[in-house]
DNA sequence: TTTCGGTTAAACCTAATAGTTAAACCAAAA
DNA sequence: TTTTGGTTTAACTATTAGGTTTAACCGAAA
């Protein structure tokens, strides 16, 4: 009974997410979703009471789930380099599997920033920059790059990364237009992106913020 | 009296583009914008007949205003590096002034790409690739970069200025958690993302797509 | 066989919302 | 002074949406 209970539940939560992430908040209907998930309404508001409950549970997994794929990037057994690969590489594949997440976190997160405020609460983000300077201090003091130029850095790479899915709407267009396939485009990036940004790096040596 | 029209028209217009943008098409209400308009719901119907057409004026006209901002990248007098400073710090400035248009922009393309199809078809992205490669072809010879190669790099542009507002939501939570001011972080970026992009094709003598 | 929990069906309520309508208002032009 | 066009007011329609309710249904466990 429980066992079906769940069964139930996760189909909902399935529906849900398929939903919320394809229409937005605004745009989903119970309806649809109850229709997705081959109930009806009274069912789904028997799992889930409101609406946004429900958007609550699947908005907070979604979040989840993509911010722990940035986890990599604090692994201590890595180099550097092996490190930014190794990210694009996992980053981009993961974000080819699930291409509308982006789209959707981004835009729920500016239309309510209130709702990612608890999930960032959890992080020490100071600490996680010393600690990633700490584990790579002799490249990145050879290539003259500072603790506090981390942040641009590693917004960089999400931007390298993240944003072609973000705008995924616009350069599908685009790349069309040139006869090329978005996926491949995607696959090509993972080593562009890192080659592009292990290069940036490596020029640092004593140009970075000096010339005006 | 054409006079007053264009004003009313014009105050509708502003008042339309603020809404939607803070809450999209679908959490937008008519109601709303006739208020912010100064005006009442039956002349805001009887300029703009239904949402949909005050709404697609409203996407068509800013849409329009950023494509615009990428023009000077294909602006002839400039040499390869004054024409990457030049477009970080006018694109990034254009962007501190209006923060919320990226992530309105692209969400409202995820959820109707179509929308953003007419706009695309009156541009030759091919020719536009080929002006741009010719334009500069004794630099990028020398660095290595092929005309395929391109459109990866001003993918990274766009990603570098853009992605920053469009996670605004997230980014400004993560900066205020250190200690830092969004505005001046993206103050910094200007000449951060310039110099990130100019080494990184500096550097690709040999070493673009012929590793692994 | 009875009980019980998950499930359905269908009607229902209430609040919003897009869009309409018709009469009155008012300032400026003819 | 009359006409005209933009404008308001306020009521009205039709529809949709979130959420509720109640009675019936059904398979499995007691």
């Amino acid at each position: 009974m429980s066992e079906n209970e769940k069964l139930t539940e996760e189909k909902i939560f399935e529906a849900a997410t398929d939903v919320f992430v394809e229409k937005g908040l605004d745009g989903a209907r119970m309806q649809d979703i109850a229709d997705h998930a081959g109930i009806n309404k009274a069912l789904l508001h028997y799992y889930f009471r409101t609406k946004d409950k429900l958007f609550n549970a699947v908005f907070e997994m979604i979040a989840k789930k993509i911010f722990k794929k940035f986890a990599p990037v604090f692994d201590e057994t890595l180099t550097l380099e092996e490190k930014i690969r190794f990210f694009f590489r996992e980053h981009i594949s993961f974000l080819l599997a699930n291409p509308s997440l982006p789209g959707f976190l981004l835009n729920e997160v500016n239309r309510n920033p209130a709702r990612i405020k608890k999930l960032l609460d959890n992080v020490d983000f100071n600490n996680l920059w010393m600690q990633l300077y700490n584990q790579h201090k002799d490249e990145l003091q050879k290539y003259n790059i500072s603790q506090e130029t981390l942040p641009q850095i590693m917004i960089s790479m999400a931007a390298m990364s993240v944003f072609p899915f973000a705008a995924r709407g616009i350069l599908e267009g685009v790349l069309d237009k040139m006869g090329l396939d978005f996926n491949e485009y995607m696959e090509e990036r993972k080593t562009f992106a890192a080659d592009f940004v292990i290069n940036a790096l490596k020029k640092q040596q004593k140009s970075f913020f000096i010339n005006d």
